[in-house]
DNA sequence: TGTACATCAGTGAACGCGCGTTCACTGATGTAC
DNA sequence: TGTACATCAGTGAACGCGCGTTCACTGATGTAC
């Protein structure tokens, strides 16, 4: 199943998910083309079309599988905020492809049902960080000021980290560098 | 010498880069065409080249505007930190076209000086900033790791907030909930 | 005030390219009997 | 065990389109004398 040859390639869906990271990796969502992944899984230029359609098609596709991985990075952290917020931004620089796509919804179908419930367990995982925080560290009776704060902290960290917009200063290690910035936002008061 | 008509256009530079911020807000950086841009300023295809030579030539020059722009409107914010995050967020969401560019440095030449000269305007407004936060809202030894936190949490929040990724219940008025965001990470303590 | 000349902004025809889309097709696989 | 048939994944030729780039050009403007 797996690895097949010939006339039918066995997984090609899968194949050209990997071909469009391998992309967006190198050269950003604007240069994807479906001839080029087509090419690149070796597969004649009107394959992908049977399996996603277009291009916005394949994104969702991308966006949806980000979600998910996403929201299961961020559970497995452990239910605490700081370390669910330092898998946010491990999560953005270790599949930077996704959490491009994921966050420009004019590339993909942003109401697909398979990304409308990947997006909410990601944001349950979020929440849940926040109901856990200890009291002195949350803003009493604000819990959802709290989650706006640290996602708008994390997603900014992640998104400059990527941009390469960051000073040489803030080293080359991006868990340590978030694992710092969270903590400001959540020290004891 | 502004309006003119006939053979030259006048001001042709600033009609292009005029209809750039157009599409770009219409449809992203990745729908930009110079044959467009020329439609769009009734002029012929070729004539764009003899400003900007290429796309990314075009971009250099949105992005150093762009910063130019948020220097001086983060200046303007009076010397406050959290005047000048607001400033940043309201930046972000009146001259979204620049913003999106700037931060995508493979859209353009992020090494060309006057980009260089601009950006480093605009991070000595957000230094001096910090610089002006009484000791007890500041983390005493660390204004770097304060100008860091600071510039992650307005940068994520204006981000997440142009991408649509905020829940209705944030609201509608950016400037509100970008300082409730802001104050939340400089509470004394 | 007039003329000659240089400079420069914008023109328009031509080119080659990669793209998405369509469509009749063919090869492989699975299933019914 | 064998045959017939349905289904589905992938093919390959063809199309029209918008793009960037090149290049010899022309119209407008400014300046020298």
């Amino acid at each position: 199943m797996t690895g097949a040859r010939g006339y039918h390639h066995g997984d090609l869906r899968r194949a050209l998910l990997a071909a469009a990271v391998q992309v967006i990796e190198e050269s950003g969502p604007g240069a994807l083309s479906l001839r080029d992944l087509a090419r690149r899984a070796g597969v004649s230029h009107a394959a992908p079309a049977h399996h996603f359609g277009d291009k916005p098609g394949l994104l969702t596709a991308l966006a949806a599988e980000g979600f998910d991985l996403l929201a299961e990075t961020m559970s497995d952290a452990g239910g605490e905020l700081h370390e669910a917020g330092v898998a946010y931004v491990d999560f953005a620089v270790r599949h930077r492809a996704h959490f491009e796509v994921m966050f420009r919804p004019d590339l993909y179908r942003a109401d697909a049902p398979e990304v409308q419930a990947a997006r909410e367990r990601a944001g349950a995982a979020l929440r849940s960080g926040v109901a856990a925080l200890p009291p002195e560290r949350a803003s009493a009776g604000d819990p959802q000021g709290d989650a706006l704060a640290a996602w708008s902290i994390v997603h900014g960290f992640a998104t400059l980290w990527l941009a390469g917009a960051l000073p040489e200063r803030v080293g080359d290690d991006p868990r340590e560098a978030a694992r710092a910035v969270i903590r400001r936002l959540f020290a004891a008061r």
